[in-house]
DNA sequence: ACCCAGGGTCATA
DNA sequence: TATGACCATGGG
């Protein structure tokens, strides 16, 4: 059982799954903020206020107060989130188009410095926004690794882990990211390794 | 009533 | 480096 292999169980149990769900790399990018501990569910809520609102642009919501605090509040945690929102917003106004010139690791080092981008929120910017072949580690990725029975390391590790087993292919992260967090939704979440049926594929 | 969600930061050891 | 407290709303 290889990390492809793994792939290919989870795409034939659970279909394509076309992540990121956002029309731009900015909503994208609101999204990944606002979903931290977060159900997506509630994530969809706010964006939709937002866009009513025309507040999904950079400019506005660095200029936004009341209207803002109310559309991300069912994302909970809404105070961190709007200065984390309010932080994107300056330092993507600020860097403007050079990002996209950037190359992946400078990116991955600007994107860490704003607050409220820890690795996991960075380097889902880096391969959902940008394009970038970064593979996204996630709880849920390590919940599944441990259920299937792989020792699990440090992020890092993992991400590497992922890297190196699998062709460069930013589609491929892509889905393989998705299908790993539509498992853990699934049959993988907090406390229910017993259930999580990979551990029966012997990795 | 209780557990948890598509994390990150900060203080502490 | 590695834990733990904290952030906060909403769904099961």
């Amino acid at each position: 059982m290889t990390l492809i292999s793994l792939y290919n169980w989870l795409y034939n149990r659970y279909g394509p799954q076309r992540w990121w769900p956002a029309d731009t790399p900015f909503e994208m990018m609101v999204g990944a903020i606002l979903t931290q501990q977060t159900r997506w569910e509630n994530v969809e809520k706010a964006i939709e206020c937002m866009k009513i609102k025309g507040l999904l642009s950079p400019e506005k919501i660095i200029k936004a107060g009341e209207e803002l605090t109310e559309c991300i509040r069912i994302t909970g945690f809404y105070r961190q989130k709007e200065k984390r929102l309010k932080a994107l917003s300056r330092f993507l106004i600020e860097k403007g188009d050079e990002l996209w010139k950037m190359d992946t690791l400078s990116l991955r080092k600007a994107l860490l410095s704003v607050e409220g981008v820890g690795k996991e929120t960075a380097d889902s910017i880096l391969l959902y926004a940008f394009e970038r072949p970064v593979f996204v580690v996630d709880a849920y990725t390590l919940r599944i690794l441990q259920c299937a029975g792989v020792s699990v390391k440090r992020y890092e590790e993992v991400r590497k882990l992922f890297e190196s087993s699998l062709p460069t292919d930013v589609e491929l992260y892509k889905e393989y990211h998705a299908l790993l967090v539509a498992h853990g939704k699934n049959a993988c979440s907090k406390n229910m390794c017993e259930d999580c049926i990979v551990k029966h594929l012997k990795l």
